[in-house]
RNA sequence: GGACGGGUGGGUGAGUGGCUAAAACCAGCAGACUGUAAAUCUGCCGCUCCUUGCGGGCUACGGAGGUUCGAAUCCUCCCCCGUCCA
């Protein structure tokens, strides 16, 4: 009934220019951003997770960053029940939703939804945690083929993050995963979803993501860091894991040389980049274009693709 | 000039006669991933051939010789690097 309702899905790695490609459709077809980031949502983690200073938002509004704080757990399920929340809210102003997209969890758990499973129960995985530490990761494996043996063969006995998972899903529901996947998920109902894909060339990917990480670190990105450590904010929190921070944690806590940090950074956040690409090259329907967000060319190509979809 | 220590595959580095194309880790490449996802994990990783097999050939542990059925591993000489003595 609502298929006229359209949403707009930027994806693509990390220093691809999504942000920049949103800004510019936004500010032509009267849209409004919502990140689709696991990083963006923290606060105060602003300059190492790419966030757009509210100045250099043209008037923009921008969603589903800083929602939540640094020590609180976030999820691709709360993601989804955030996001679909703004959406209508977006629509409902007559405005267009346009998503920056660079997890693709949380995308696809917007996007195609999630299955019925039960949310992580933090008492249970530290059960499993200690069993795992103190046994060794193949016996959570067996643990997991006892109760599950479908799911068990899909998961590698050494990724004990997703073993612990689909145990904890056939502890709380009493079902293993595959019969909860095989009741479907809940979609995402009512939109037209225009999906548009950034995929530069690798090569030159590489070379912004290095010029990049220098680029932050001069706009303070490691004072940035020392004032979230002097804030009291917990060096192991969740936030602390993502690019960069933890490199330049280890740096302020004089573990680390500074241009050493700046190496590792690159090189982690090339890898990472990779695995975004390796994840969006199987999303279905999507517009690629083989060039950088805030090129001329990519939003002139971006703009046709959506006026052609208006028909 | 002398005394030691060392030179191993893109990097670090183990190996001290056969089980070694050579551990492990890193990098690189490819991939998986339905509530930690900027996370976590998996495969490949000298060259080459095919009948794709726990398959064949070639090259490889600074260089050149040698010992041995067999050498990264032992011997000789040479070249580099580090430390110390002069």
């Amino acid at each position: 009934m609502n298929a006229h309702r359209r949403l707009v899905v930027i994806l693509g790695p990390t220093a691809s220019g999504k942000s920049a490609l949103a800004i510019a459709l936004a500010e032509r077809s009267n849209g409004e951003v919502v990140a689709c980031d696991s990083t963006q949502v923290y606060r105060y983690f602003d300059i190492g997770t790419g966030k757009v200073p509210a100045a250099e938002r043209r008037g923009i509004p921008h969603h589903l960053i800083d929602v939540v704080e640094p020590d609180e757990v976030f999820t691709a399920g709360e993601y989804r029940r955030r996001a679909t929340e703004v959406l209508e809210a977006i629509c409902a102003r007559g405005k267009l939703p346009i998503l920056t997209a660079g997890t693709g969890l949380y995308l696809r758990a917007l996007l195609d939804g999630l299955a019925d499973a039960p949310a992580r129960s933090e008492e249970l995985r530290e059960r499993l945690r200690q069993r795992g530490a103190r046994r060794g990761p193949e016996r959570l494996h067996q643990i997991l083929r006892r109760l599950d043996r479908e799911s068990a063969s899909r998961i590698a006995p050494g990724d004990t993050q997703k073993v612990i998972r689909a145990i904890e899903i056939r502890l709380l529901s009493g079902q293993p995963v595959s019969a909860l996947h095989q009741r479907g998920r809940a979609r995402l109902e009512g939109f037209q979803v225009l999906k548009i894909g950034l995929m530069p060339p690798r090569a030159t990917l590489y070379r912004r993501i290095d010029q990049r990480v220098t680029t932050m670190l001069e706009s303070g990105w490691l004072d940035e860091v020392k004032l979230l450590l002097d804030r009291g904010i917990t060096p192991t929190s969740k936030p602390f894991e993502s690019l960069g921070y933890s490199q330049f944690r280890d740096v302020l806590a004089g573990k680390m040389v500074l241009n050493e940090a700046i190496r590792q950074i690159q090189q982690a956040t090339r890898q990472y980049a990779k695995r975004q690409v390796t994840w969006f090259r199987k999303e279905h329907d999507v517009h690629w274009i083989e060039g950088f967000g805030d090129e001329a060319a990519t939003a002139a190509d971006a703009l046709r693709f959506i006026a052609a979809a208006e028909e």
